[in-house]
RNA sequence: GGGCGCUUAGCUCAGCUGGUAGAGCGCUUCGUUUACACCGAAGAUGCCGGGGGUUCGAGUCCCUCAGCGCCCA
């Protein structure tokens, strides 16, 4: 007989759990990828996770909380199921949202022009939000730039991991990558250039949605539309007989840009005038009227004016109808000096558009309706609406579209063979919940484009190409120059071309580098790839790829999640996972998505630092994948709920611990035997529900075992465990000792910290890498004879015997009658113990019921 | 406008392949018992969004309407 083990607090506390075994489980190396092992046992032993790197200038919220411990339950379960877990982290700094950060917390900005300066300090550091303004930030060059993006990042990452690690993510840390690191940008670039063999990379002089603010080039998949105030204006087009065609349009500036006029091939108002052509008032110019199935006739006139380029639709019917190309928006978004269309213009159109070149949209649109309004053709007053309109969705100002060259991946939009295979691979995947799968669907059947991967930006994966100059120094662009695999990662802009020589950059018969930079997502479209060791390590890449499982949020379906799915099957022709576990999103009490602008954002080091990791943790466990999750941070109910749970494993083991213990006891007793029946189940379902990826419900069935286990079954027996004797008693420390053992197993996923702590009681390893629980090593009968519920329901009916009674349960029995299932009889003893029962009376019957209950006469304390 | 999801006790949510409603929180009352007062016990609480249909039987299946949310136009 032993008593409790020394190693147990006499009162267990959360309090410093997450510190303490943090650097137990990194000391010991707890969750190494053991690839040795691994590739012992084969590719079907690995269990590999493709982790989303958060954005490291961002800030971890908690929805990335509730995502990345969703992702974290499943490694965990997979791990003590025995598989080798892959499980690698990265951060993702490269892209827009760092230049933004470093211009804001240094007080810098990039211009490309300026030469490199070593000895730069910037002027402050700490700064946030817009606390510098743009004229008060120094220009820099983009070398010192790109090293102090290097340098923030650094610190943000720093930041991250320490969460995690607070947080618990069983991640092996040594596998961390950095979307901008060296093996990033080599992979990225290998990716690209072989993109570009295949043909499926290619460069495009086209209409491009573009960001004035930002002056760069922006994809499909970063759009947003928001509403705006427009005003529709009404105007005259002229018809060579004199009459007049009235359309109209929320951009009068884009006048110049006319090519056409378009209505919907069916509106008899204007099928007389197809193919009939208008001129433009003010500028003279003539253009045709056409017809196209987009257009929409109950939409003001029903005719409306085409220009290259107010909206996507213009691009659309340019494209289709084969029209010019006489854009005016420049780069910085305002009007090009010079008019593609110029030599068409009137002199008074001329004049005109003088007058509007350099100008703004905004003050473009001003005079132009003035000019409009001297002419005679504007009819009315401008009409105020509100109507949909794109932006970059990181910028403030609506998206211009401008004629540029630019990159392009091909990702099925024009490709119907590609879509098709982009389709099956969603189909091959296993999306949980299943639903999910259609917000692939749409997105993929809605593409309109190809990837634009261009940006004309600084802080990201340099596009590896150079291009020869020819005699008169014009770039020869169709016939890029591309370095060597081996050469990579390479920086055109710093790096000679191959076969020249850095003294020929720039110069006539030399070459010039590409200065555009890749999109963050076509480097974090290849985190399998970054994290696997694609091309550098084989071995481990055979290993881990396709992966397992890819976690992320709904709401990155159409951007990782889909450019992830594209390059892989680019590159291998396969999909790059078999799961992709989908988590929903966070709302606010009022169903909100939870926003800074509310100030209802809490910070997760707090939340932690508060409730403790394995609270949060449970609150995120409780959450279904694919449903939304309300949270108030007033009264974050199950985070309470959560704590209240780890507190309760801490306590009751502890108690369980302290019960006289001889090695090798059995359980006889009918009643242990069958609680551990009902624990086997329990071991069933939970296992189910992970193989199911349904966590929340592995949890709910554990969680109201343990309680009943705590309120009923260890109640039952406590008196047994504690001054029973011989076979009785044995029989109970050993149930109730497996119990915990298992119950310990099937909630480690879910709160580690005290989980690993009680294991560490009785047990050398961690609980984290312990084998998964099954039914056969409780060493009982699979069938349950129904004696725990039936002793649980008689339990109650002497309670609220007592109860009723206004009675502590204190209160000594003289005698009741114990009505129900002859199978009682087997816990006799144990019921009268717990109720201090003197003399209780069975009667067989169908249900379960106390009566006669007659307390015994307590003297007046 | 199209698609997806949601609507069950005051709150947050479970309810698998149809069999006559559950949990936790909160609330009420009681209880200082050898783990736990961040505790324990007992109790009350619902025309399962509306309407229609299939069925012996519908929270569960079908249709329809409404509200909320998200995605895509």
């Amino acid at each position: 007989m032993n008593a409790a083990a020394p190693g147990i607090p006499e009162k267990p506390a959360l309090e410093g759990l997450e510190t303490k075994w943090r650097e137990v489980w990194e000391t010991a190396g707890t969750f190494r990828f053991d690839r040795a092992a691994a590739l012992a046992a084969g590719k079907d032993s690995v269990f590999s996770v493709d982790t989303p790197p958060p954005t490291a200038s961002g800030s971890l919220h908690i929805g990335h909380v509730f995502s990345y411990t969703h992702m974290d339950l499943m490694a965990r379960y997979q791990r003590m199921r025995g598989k080798h877990l892959f499980f690698p982290m990265g951060w993702d700094d490269n892209g827009l949202p760092t230049e933004r950060r470093v211009q804001n917390y240094y007080g810098v900005r990039c211009d490309p022009t300026l030469p490199y300066d070593p000895d730069f300090t910037p002027p402050h550091e700490g700064g946030e939000g817009s606390s510098t303004k743009a004229a008060d930030q120094i220009p820099i060059s983009r070398r010192n730039f790109v090293e102090l993006c290097e340098k923030l990042t650094i610190e943000d990452e720093k930041q991250f991991e320490e969460l995690w690690r607070t947080l618990g993510l069983s991640v092996d840390w040594s596998l961390t990558y950095r979307t901008i690191g060296d093996e990033a940008q080599r992979v990225a670039q290998r990716a690209f250039l072989r993109n570009l063999a295949r043909g499926e990379a290619y460069q495009a002089d086209a209409p491009t949605l573009w960001d004035v603010t930002f002056r760069t080039a922006v994809a499909q998949a970063e759009l947003e539309d928001k509403e705006q105030p427009a005003a529709y204006h009404r105007v005259s087009f002229h018809k060579p007989d004199g009459g007049t065609v009235e359309i109209e349009t929320t951009r009068p500036e884009l006048l110049p840009a006319c090519v056409a006029l378009v209505a919907h091939p069916d509106d008899e108002r204007y099928k007389p005038l197809f193919g009939t052509t208008v001129t433009t008032p003010i500028f003279g110019v003539e253009v045709p009227v056409v017809a196209h199935h987009l257009a929409q006739q109950d939409k003001g006139s029903g005719i409306a004016m085409i220009c290259t380029f107010g909206d996507v639709t213009d691009v659309v019917w340019w494209r289709e109808l084969d029209l010019p190309n006489r854009a005016i928006i420049g780069f910085d978004g305002r009007i090009l000096p010079e008019a593609p269309a110029q030599d068409l213009f009137t002199d008074a159109g001329r004049a005109a558009y003088a007058e509007l070149a350099g100008k703004t949209v905004f003050s473009a649109k001003a005079r132009m309706v003035e000019l409009l309004q001297e002419s005679g053709d504007l009819i009315g007053e401008p009409r105020k609406i509100t109507h949909p309109v794109k932006f970059f969705e990181k910028g403030d100002k609506p998206l211009e579209i401008v004629s540029t060259r630019q990159w392009y991946i091909a990702n099925g939009a024009r490709d119907e063979k590609l879509r098709d295979e982009l389709l099956e691979a969603g189909r091959e995947l296993e999306f949980h919940p299943d639903f999910m799968r259609v917000r692939y669907e749409n997105w993929v059947g809605g593409l309109t484009g190809d990837w634009l991967i261009s940006r004309q930006r600084f802080f990201g994966v340099p596009i590896p190409v150079w291009y020869p100059l020819d005699e008169n120094g014009e770039a020869v662009r169709e016939k890029p120059i591309v370095p060597t695999e081996d050469m990579l990662p390479v920086d055109p802009s710093s790096d000679a071309a191959p076969g020249y020589d850095e003294s020929q950059r720039g110069v006539p018969g030399g070459f010039v580098g590409e200065l555009d930079i890749m999109d963050t997502w076509a480097t974090s479209s290849l985190t399998p790839q970054i994290a696997g060791g694609w091309e550098t390590d084989p071995e481990l890449f055979d290993l881990v790829f396709p992966y397992a499982l890819r976690s992320q949020g709904q709401d990155i379906i159409r951007t990782w999640l889909f450019s992830t799915v594209l390059r892989a099957r680019l590159e291998h022709g396969r999909t790059p996972w078999k799961h992709a576990g989908i988590s929903g999103f966070i709302v606010d009490p009022d169903r909100k998505k939870m926003s800074k602008s509310k100030g209802n954002v809490v910070t997760p080091q707090g939340l932690l630092d508060e409730h403790g990791s394995d609270a949060v943790r449970y609150w995120a466990a409780s959450s279904k994948l694919g449903t939304d999750a309300a949270f108030d941070p007033q009264n974050p109910k199950t985070i309470k709920i959560g704590r209240r749970l780890a507190i309760k494993v801490l306590n009751a083991a502890k108690f369980v611990y302290g019960f006289p213990y001889a090695e090798g006891a059995e359980v006889s007793e009918p009643l242990d035997v069958d609680m551990l029946a009902e624990l086997g189940r329990v071991v069933d379902e939970a296992t189910r529900a992970y193989e199911a990826f349904d966590h929340a419900r592995a949890l709910e069935v554990t969680e109201q075992f343990f309680w009943t286990f705590c309120d009923d079954y260890l109640e039952l027996v406590k008196e047994r465990a504690y001054t029973g004797e011989g076979a009785g008693q044995a029989s109970a420390v050993a149930a109730l000792r497996t119990a915990i053992d298992v119950m310990l197993r099937l909630l480690a996923p879910v709160i580690p910290f005290a989980t690993e702590e009680v294991w560490s009681w009785t047990h050398e390893g961690s609980v984290h890498t312990a084998t998964w629980p099954t039914t056969a090593e409780l060493g009982v009968a699979s069938e349950t004879r129904g004696l725990l519920p039936a002793v649980s329901a008689a339990l109650v009916g002497i309670r609220r015997a007592k109860t009723d009674a206004k009675a502590s349960q204190k209160t000594p029995v003289t005698s009741a009658t114990l009505a129900g299932p002859a199978i009682l009889a087997e816990a006799a003893d144990d019921l009268r113990a717990v109720g201090r029962i003197e003399r209780l009376d069975l009667v067989e019957a169908e249900e379960v019921e106390v009566r006669d209950v007659v307390l015994a006469e307590v003297p007046e304390a």
